[in-house]
RNA sequence: GGAGAAGUACCCAAGUGGUGAAGGGGCUCCCCUGCUAAGGGAGUAGGUCGGGAAACCGGCGCAAGGGUUCAAAUCCCUUCUUCUCCGCCA
């Protein structure tokens, strides 16, 4: 959510900014400007009769109390309180109308971000080096099927397209991975939260998924209720909902959290033909971070998240790239976002591992989220969440990456503690 | 899933149709005393929206949303949450 004062004081800065997404919304900024003017002379003429109406019934008591006769009075406010009604409801028209509208308009994204889009994105520098192979490399899925770390047959007959099972070293590895990153988080002084995984259409709503996106979600519903959740598409959407509608004090910002849930996604429309294996999956797991700021703070906040993302891939020892995304390529709550891309050597490519984005204040304006500045003024606070690291994309990297001639995989050394000291996953025969 | 009870401010809590939503604790300030405590007085309904340069004025607010009424914390309906009991269950 904008601030609508901005949007009412400089449209065309507002225009302008969402153009860099490539996105033409100047038509809903001018109706947003024409409601909201209509709007607040409504709220007027409406408020000027319920002051009437209040005055009135202060007097009735008080005549009747004296032995008066009320009934002209009471004839008088009859009307009134139609009049009333029916102004309520155009005003609560004009409200509702207004709040779609803002409700539909993107984040402004960072004066500093390109404009344009995913094309646009600017690498900004790579770490480490592309592994050179003196054998044919195979790919993730063909390393984790013959090293019995994947079963991709049996997860899609329990689970359908898109579903695999780990099992053996691939679930000891998995697991190892989400141990290795908590701990590294918790050593950062962040607290680790286990939300729910079914949410109500509030958190969605906050955290930027709905109105728009809510066909990406799964919907959860007993054909028996009307009651209806869905499944978390990350854990951003719970974690930046853990303060909706509270009123934070300074010196508990800034708020650090670390959760770790599966992210549910429908992927409709993705292409998966083109990316095998567990690169795009309907279930994967993920250890998010999210920080509660100050305004000032979420620069450097900003930075930290990012920082902490990369270190993780570096000790890793994966190769990696890290891009600044250009505002079309930013999803629709974030001012900007910087991707870590592992490179995956069977495709080619760098795919996302991490994704670090600066909400500024547009969930917390969504969820009212406030803190207590040390004017005691309220202002909302900035919402800034980072992947820290989507495992599923990890592993593919880590055994392409570290495969050797015979087959095998060396184990990075940070996840051996995890992993009962093993150093080389070998084929099974 | 069934039955019952409840939801008022930072906390406890009164208030069952009518002028400013009691009271207490806590917190802030002042006085007295004097450095611990006790006593006296004052303030303390947040927030948001509209108007205004501002002072300020006004609307909304008793879990949320509807309804009845000239008028709702109060009466009715729906929903949510919490507690107690029962049922079912990994």
């Amino acid at each position: 959510m904008l601030d609508i004062k901005l949007i009412r004081e400089n449209p065309d800065y507002v225009k302008a900014a969402i153009h860099k997404r490539e996105m033409d919304l100047d038509h809903v900024i001018d109706e947003i400007l024409d409601v909201d003017q209509k709007r607040r002379e409504a709220t007027g003429a409406v408020e000027a009769k319920k002051a009437q109406q209040n005055a009135a019934s202060k007097e009735i008591p008080k005549i009747k109390k004296a032995g008066g006769d009320a009934s002209e009075v009471l004839a008088r406010m009859k009307t009134l309180s139609e009049e009333i009604k029916e102004a309520d409801a155009a005003l609560s028209e004009l409200n509702e109308k207004q709040q779609t509208l803002m409700a539909s308009l993107p984040n402004l994204p960072d004066e500093d971000v390109q404009p344009g889009g995913k094309e646009q994105n600017i690498p900004d520098h790579v770490w480490g080096e592309k592994p050179q192979f003196d054998f044919e490399p195979k790919d993730h899925v063909t390393l984790c099927e013959s090293l019995g770390m994947i079963d991709y047959p049996r997860g899609a007959k329990l689970g359908g397209n898109g579903a695999w099972v780990y099992r053996g070293w691939g679930a000891r590895m998995e697991w190892a991975l989400l141990n290795f990153f908590i701990n590294e988080h918790l050593n950062d002084g962040y607290e680790l939260i286990l939300p729910p995984h079914m949410l109500n259409y509030e958190c969605g709503y906050v955290a930027g998924q709905f109105p728009k996106f809510s066909d990406e979600v799964y919907w959860i519903q007993n054909p028996t209720s009307s009651d209806r959740k869905f499944l978390l598409p990350t854990a951003e959407t719970a974690l930046v909902n853990l303060h909706r509608d509270e009123i934070l004090s300074a010196d508990e910002l800034p708020k650090k959290y670390i959760a770790y849930t599966p992210c549910y996604r429908r992927e409709a429309g993705s292409y998966r033909s083109e990316e095998r294996g567990m690169i795009r999956g309907h279930q994967f797991n993920k250890v998010e971070m999210v920080q509660y700021t100050k305004p000032e703070d979420s620069d450097r906040a900003f930075q930290e998240l990012v920082g902490k993302a990369e270190r993780l891939v570096q000790e890793l020892g994966l190769h990696y790239r890290l891009s600044r995304l250009a505002a079309g390529d930013c999803s629709a709550s974030m001012a900007r976002t910087y991707d870590i891309e592992v490179w995956i050597p069977s495709m080619g490519i760098y795919k996302e591992v991490s994704s670090a984005s600066n909400a500024r204040a547009y969930q917390a304006r969504r969820g009212n989220i406030k803190y207590r500045d040390e004017n005691r003024k309220l202002q909302f606070v900035h919402t800034l969440n980072a992947s820290g690291l989507a495992t599923s994309r990890v592993m593919p990297a880590i055994v392409e990456q570290y495969q050797n001639a015979d087959g095998s995989v060396t184990v990075p050394e940070v996840l051996r503690p995890y992993m009962g000291g093993v150093d080389v996953i070998r084929p099974q025969k």
